[in-house]
DNA sequence: CGCCTATTTGATCTGATTCAAACAATGTGG
DNA sequence: CCACATTGTTTGAATCAGATCAAATAGGCG
């Protein structure tokens, strides 16, 4: 299936190029993009051939995650990715692809030939916008260690859903302090380096303390101050500020 | 202090702009650049007037990290710097600083203005060249997280050492197996988000089992197969491939 | 030489894992 | 539309890896 998608080249704009106003020519040629959707079930990987097929792929509906597999089997999910994320762009710099991409939820899924989005890079201020895009995925890494490495169980789990929730809130979700999570809690714990029990205690905690509610796909958070306090969470690295 | 050095030029090249071949016009301007080298004593932090300056900063010499700080105090360091890196390319594209950059042993430090390297970087081999770097860095980002996240300390432990190793390696270093790491077990710990006297423990252990010796500021790899084995090192995400 | 910083060792304690099993929800085919 | 299968959540009990506390030892350096 080949389309060409409006909201497509929209979803693109919100996120990948945020920040860079965009000529109306280069507006039409991000429109004009053949891209290829297809839709993926719940816990399949997207398909990696494009490793070589030079394609990059927009998640355009869905949840979906990075994630890495110690040698023993073992997953660590290294990146949450949301409508309008582009999860492999770096494979349009590098032929390194070090990690693996599957839909959390059902997904649909755009793929865009490299070709495309490399014309479009060739204006530095699009080219900018990348790197932008890659400098905040890094930031997100970066506390993502300081949150394994420092924070003990319960600090980490409220850690993680505080910054979902800032994610999700500006990603115009349902509401204010309700959001459509469809994640198990085998995968929360695959992202905090925790077993599934203790996650699951430590989200029983949180509701216990009547920081969050969190049952079939929806996550209710009725204290994000309190919640916030407990994981230590500053959205400070969020924040996205063009330079100069 | 203000040098036009032609070493600064060649550790760039080697490293920031690795893989891209240059025109001697964009060598000549990469060699014109002003840069301001400042010195800064061990455990210092690098001032960050920078945030602020408009300038990134190039590490000449010496060992440096990034860490981000818990709200206790307790402190994450993200990323080791060895000569050549530029610890903070990322605020070239945006203002977000979400990591300190501190001076391990003794550093020279050369500060280069943002305006240069974006000027460099309106050729679109380097900004790909740039944006590759960040991509690399992600990658060591992504691949701490799993050290972090699924791994015992002593395999943790011979995780990072490999890392550092191979890296040392190919910045030709001393010689084969043995590394000038001039930091403390303290550091390491920070890294490896371990308490420093455990992190003691493991160097025994890796030293028992003959696979290290780690003294006055040098490491030497013993067996370096083995020490691999014991922190499932695969050497993959740091291998560099340029994109097609 | 003596101070300060770093490493090393021992003993104790605890947060988190693992194992085991019940229970709830969701989906599927007859 | 219900019975059954599958997947996900919840709880308890035992165990252990690693943290913490405390203190001795060893290196560098002024």
């Amino acid at each position: 299936m080949l389309v060409r998608l409006q909201n497509t080249a929209e979803l693109l704009e919100r996120r990948l190029v945020a920040g860079e106003i965009m000529s109306s020519r280069q507006r039409d040629a991000m429109a004009a993009m053949p891209i290829r959707t297809i839709e993926i079930a719940k816990h399949h990987d997207v398909v990696r051939e494009l490793d070589q097929s030079g394609q990059c792929c927009l998640l355009i509906q869905g949840m979906a995650c990075s994630s890495k597999l110690d040698h023993q089997g073992r997953r660590q999910i290294v990146a949450f990715h949301f409508p309008g994320d582009v999860p492999d762009l770096q494979c349009l710099y590098s032929k390194l692809v070090d990690s693996t991409v599957s839909a959390i939820s059902p997904c649909k899924i755009g793929f865009i030939r490299h070709e495309h989005l490399l014309e479009l890079a060739l204006d530095p201020k699009v080219a900018k916008a990348f790197a932008r895009y890659l400098v905040r995925e890094a930031a997100v890494a970066r506390e993502w260690i300081l949150n394994l490495g420092q924070r003990d169980c319960l600090a980490r789990t409220a850690h993680l859903l505080s910054e979902l929730a800032v994610r999700l809130s500006s990603n115009g979700a349902d509401g204010p302090k309700e959001y459509y999570l469809p994640m198990t809690q085998v995968a929360l714990g695959d992202a905090l380096g925790m077993s599934t029990v203790h996650t699951n205690r430590c989200i029983r905690e949180l509701t216990r303390r009547r920081l969050i509610t969190w049952a079939s796909g929806t996550l209710k958070v009725l204290d994000q101050v309190a919640l916030a306090e407990v994981g230590h969470f500053d959205n400070a690295y969020l924040q996205f500020r063009t330079a100069g």
